[in-house]
DNA sequence: CGAGCCGTTGAGGGGATTCAAGCTCAGTGG
DNA sequence: CCACTGAGCTTGAATCCCCTCAACGGCTCG
């Protein structure tokens, strides 16, 4: 896709696919009726439109990295992003993903450093909005705050759910919830990102092994069907099946 | 400590220490300088002050349960609280933990039903803050709004900590990450709160058994001292020891 | 006192990890 | 063309950690 190396976990090479003429794709944007600026005027929106970059990333590009000061804020309008961050033992975890119409990065309006990695799992489509937009306006539009309230809140209770639903119980209980998951990122005709076995690892806290042996016994049972290596689509009622099945467990 | 049944995860009986005479407490509160309203004029504090409520609650008694209407935030003024929330397979699980100075429940300004069921741990002392009051100063507070937001990034920071430091690797692992988060909630003394081993379970995914024996052997190795059934002190020393020893695990 | 809760410990089994080998596939260069 | 390489995925076998089931002691309380 690049001609560049693919560089895993690189500095991500901020490749602007319309640097400096954001044109109108705002009005057209596929996730315009989600996104931040969705609760604003129109005229409050042509004011911060040519400040807005829109970026384009390849797998295992990161958006921006743990710990560096952080100058603006990400609305993603396609593909899926995952937050990690170090464990004290040195491995990665996964905590979160976002997918299209999700605000990342908003520390950056707090003057804090971003608190994860976020690194694109797909091939992501971004608008950057630095942190000054969004400070202008917010002293303008009250709609604004609340809705950046309401964001801090949706991810909050992404953390939250991600601990309660992929954080316990067995490997396969997880796995299934995992699936479950990706379901929401489904393209139109039903295909789910399929993440590498090792991007599964750090998601479940599980080793590559115990991950392929998951996926193995739900391709058996008919509950995944693999499409090449990063696609696959699940089949709802076998999927009902093996959650009860491991409910009951 | 009560009259009442001791009334696990039952409702709240909100007895209120000083019902309608708020009182100096706010001046001289001993978490004044981190609480919420550290950032408010002295006037704008005295305007909310008589609709502030000042609350106790006992061990195992919830400040509010999840999916109720939140008609009100709090600020924990002493006492450990967690955050609990069902799985899908009909455990619990803990979340999140807040202390002395943190704001909890701010779902409410959303006008969202709370996300969790906010349980007392130990004896709490808490002040509740309806959602008007917050609303009137926030339409005249700039400074109020930025620290509202610094609240939810400080919810979602330490809910993705739990997930990175509780919820990955061993047992002893995530039993060490525990004791290292009590530490924070220590009294003068270096007494830490010491949870039932059920609470512990609910915590890091574990079997009461598991937790037993780990803190057995944590007892064993000099790193943990029980005084009394929910009290304890860490050793310093033989705690980074037993870090390490599982470190190169 | 007996009942019940909480904590502890042991024995056995099961699920996940570890270690290891083999497979496909893409890219490389002789 | 094909051998070679390395990354990713899969599978097997042995080991180990944790869960399950069980029993028991301390403690509070009716």
């Amino acid at each position: 896709m690049n001609d560049a190396t693919p560089l895993r976990h690189g500095q991500a090479d901020l490749r602007c696919l319309e640097p400096h003429a954001p044109g109108p794709e705002c009005t057209t944007c596929p996730v315009r009726q989600q996104a931040l600026f969705a609760v604003l005027q129109p005229e409050e929106r042509e004011r911060v439109r040519e400040q807005v970059a829109h970026l384009g990333f390849g797998p295992d590009e990161s958006l921006y990295s743990r710990a560096q000061p952080a100058p603006a804020v990400f609305t993603i309008r396609a593909g899926v992003v995952r937050f990690e961050r170090p464990t004290t033992h040195g491995t990665r975890r996964v905590v979160r993903l976002a997918g299209p119409g999700d605000l990342i990065g908003t520390e950056a309006l707090l003057d804090l450093p971003y608190a994860d990695e976020a690194v694109a799992c797909t091939a992501v489509e971004a608008c950057r909005i630095p942190k000054s937009a969004i400070d202008e306006l917010n002293r303008h539009s009250e709609r604004l705050t609340q809705e950046l309230m309401r964001r801090w809140q949706l991810a909050l209770e992404a953390s939250e759910c991600w601990l309660t639903e992929l954080s316990t119980g067995t490997a396969m209980r997880r796995m299934l919830g995992l699936l479950d998951r990706l379901q929401r990122y489904a393209d139109p005709e039903g295909l789910i990102w399929m993440p590498r076995r090792d991007e599964i690892g750090s998601m479940l806290d599980m080793t590559v092994e115990t991950a392929s042996r998951q996926i193995s016994q739900l391709r058996r049972e008919g509950v995944l069907e693999l499409h090449g290596a990063r696609q696959a689509r699940l089949c709802a009622s076998a999927f009902e099946a093996a959650l009860r099945r491991c409910g009951a467990n």
